[in-house]
RNA sequence: GGUCCCGUGGCCGAGUGGCAAGGCAGAGGUCUGCAAAACCUCGUACGGCGGUUCGAAUCCGCCCGGGACCUCCA
């Protein structure tokens, strides 16, 4: 099917047609390794990986997604700095290796993030590449070697810097989101004293090493330059190394678009000569209860605060697919619970299709409602419009009264479904009595002999018990269901 | 100060000129010893005020409210 997306360069919906055929590069901003990541972070991946799905799914595309870990930047630094409040023992000890220290700080938060992403269900094994910075140096400063030689930088006070107004004489800036500098509002983050820049536009490319922070070794046109990279640059290397130029798809938070992603365009174009993406794709930011997310509100979660509070990953992920991704996603406790009570529908209904058909069963056609939905997710992944289709199918469908054929067929649209959406089991009922205490399980057994047995009081109070170790005991017509609450 | 997005029923969230999707909650019902689950049925919602139009949630203006970006925040 083909798929339509939103491009910030175009800013319109554009047919997507990747440049090699069947094969789709796409390259994500990942995290920068500082922190724990928090949900905002998180709905940036979880965009970037349903755009990914949908391609291989809808799109039936093969894509080489790459997603870069940051681990090289001021906060990192900071945090990684000798005496740092964020060090933490399970980080070990810090040495007199500054290096050595930065690594094991940013592998530290790393780790957590890939274990979050997997708590989410975005699959390791769907990323091609997870490169880190740090890996590659070579890269960067080759980028700084040419966007020099052509005449797009310059060095000042040992750094090097991107010459703006002479990129800007031989090329458009501000292709992603105009920016004016003549209503620059007083006041706004230009730091112009602490570099010794030309211009305050001027973005670094390469920054001069400071006492005490690491650094590489850096030779350009026989000066020597120890430092390290700057922000843009990282992604414009790995882009080039590992995806090759011109690459189809870069996603990313809406915040990113500038300056970030205005000054990765320049660099790419001015050092490698080549316009390195042909679609860009942002997501809307991420407010808490109607509210931007701050530490001062008390409304800034990480997905481990959210797991403390006992929310199911899942649900947060299906929560977060109700609202398109290129608006604002207002996460609510009350959204996750609704979140989490329709997806469990869904799984019902999807354990009901696994039951034997009644001999005169209906026939559905599940073609019309697989082309509805996927349909709505090749349309700029309006998933919104796609669970609307889908629900008013599932309404209008009840799963008990169908035949063999159309269960068989639903089931197999729902695999694939779930291959975009990833929060549901497409098998079997499984009374998963591995999860369940012994002795759980006996009084449940007890109860159930005791209710045959009319015996209602005694029944009822063991359910009581049950219900108050955690679990729920759903009675069927020849048996019953004991889950976790 | 500049640029831009959003405001839809109790909550979330589609719809961008022609009788307002869907989810959750709520109400009633079926089933069940009761409950839970499941299933069925049920909605007098478009921030305010003007304007354009045969017709506006949808276009225009102003106002109010929330949010974003304006040089290292996803």
């Amino acid at each position: 099917m083909r798929i339509e997306l939103f491009n910030t360069l175009s800013h319109q919906l554009e047919p997507f047609e990747p440049l090699q055929p069947k094969l789709v590069r796409m390259y994500t901003c990942g995290p920068t390794v500082y922190d724990y990541a928090h949900i905002g972070n998180m709905r940036a991946f979880l965009c970037a990986d349903l755009l990914q799905r949908v391609l291989r799914v809808v799109g039936g595309y093969q894509v080489r997604w790459v997603m870069n870990i940051t681990d090289i930047d001021d906060k990192t630094i900071r945090g990684s700095a000798p005496g740092s409040p964020l060090w933490r023992p399970e980080m070990g000890e810090q040495t007199d290796d500054p290096l050595e220290n930065l690594r094991r700080y940013t592998r530290f938060y790393e780790q957590a993030f890939l274990e979050d992403i997997a708590r989410l269900h975005i699959r390791r094994e769907d990323l091609f590449a997870l490169p880190r910075a740090t890996e590659y140096i070579e890269p960067m400063q080759e980028l700084v070697r040419r966007i020099v030689a052509r005449g797009f930088g310059y060095v000042a006070a040992g750094s090097v810097y991107f010459d703006l107004s002479a990129w800007r004489q031989v090329a458009r800036y501000g292709r992603l989101l105009p920016i004016d500098p003549a209503h620059i509002k007083p006041g706004a983050r230009v730091d112009a004293d602490q570099y010794e820049r030309e211009e305050v536009s001027d973005f670094v490319l390469w920054k001069g090493r400071k006492p005490g922070e690491p650094f590489w070794d850096f030779e350009l046109n026989g000066q020597q330059l120890p430092g390290r990279p700057g922000w843009h640059l990282e992604c414009s290397a790995m882009e080039y190394t590992l995806l090759g130029l011109p690459f189809d798809i870069h996603t990313g938070g809406i915040d990113l678009r500038f300056p970030h992603h205005e000054d990765e365009i320049a660099q790419s174009m001015a050092g490698y000569g080549i316009d390195p993406t042909r679609f860009w794709v942002h997501n809307e930011f991420l407010e808490v209860e109607g509210q931007k997310m701050s530490k001062s509100l008390g409304n800034f979660f990480t997905l481990r605060d959210l797991i403390a509070r006992g929310l199911d990953p899942l649900d947060i992920r299906f929560a977060l697919l109700q609202a398109h991704y290129r608006l604002p996603f207002n996460f609510t406790f009350a959204g996750v619970e609704a979140a989490r009570r329709a997806r469990q529908r869904v799984q019902e209904y999807i354990y009901q299709l696994h039951e034997p058909a009644p001999p005169d069963g209906l026939s559905v056609e599940v073609a019309a409602v697989r082309a509805e939905v996927f349909g709505h997710l090749a349309q700029d992944l309006h998933t919104p419009k796609a669970f609307a289709a889908f629900f008013r199918f599932l309404n209008a469908t009840p799963a008990a009264e169908l035949d063999a054929e159309s269960r068989r067929q639903l089931l197999h649209f729902l695999s694939e479904f779930n291959l975009i959406v990833d929060v549901w089991e497409i098998a079997p009922r499984t009374p998963r009595q591995q999860d369940i205490p012994a002795e759980i399980r006996e009084l449940a057994e007890k109860r159930w002999q005791l209710r045959l047995q009319r015996r209602y009081a005694e029944a009822d109070a063991l359910r009581e018990r049950i219900q108050r170790a955690g679990y729920v005991i759903k009675d069927l017509r020849d048996g019953y269901i004991l889950e976790p609450l």
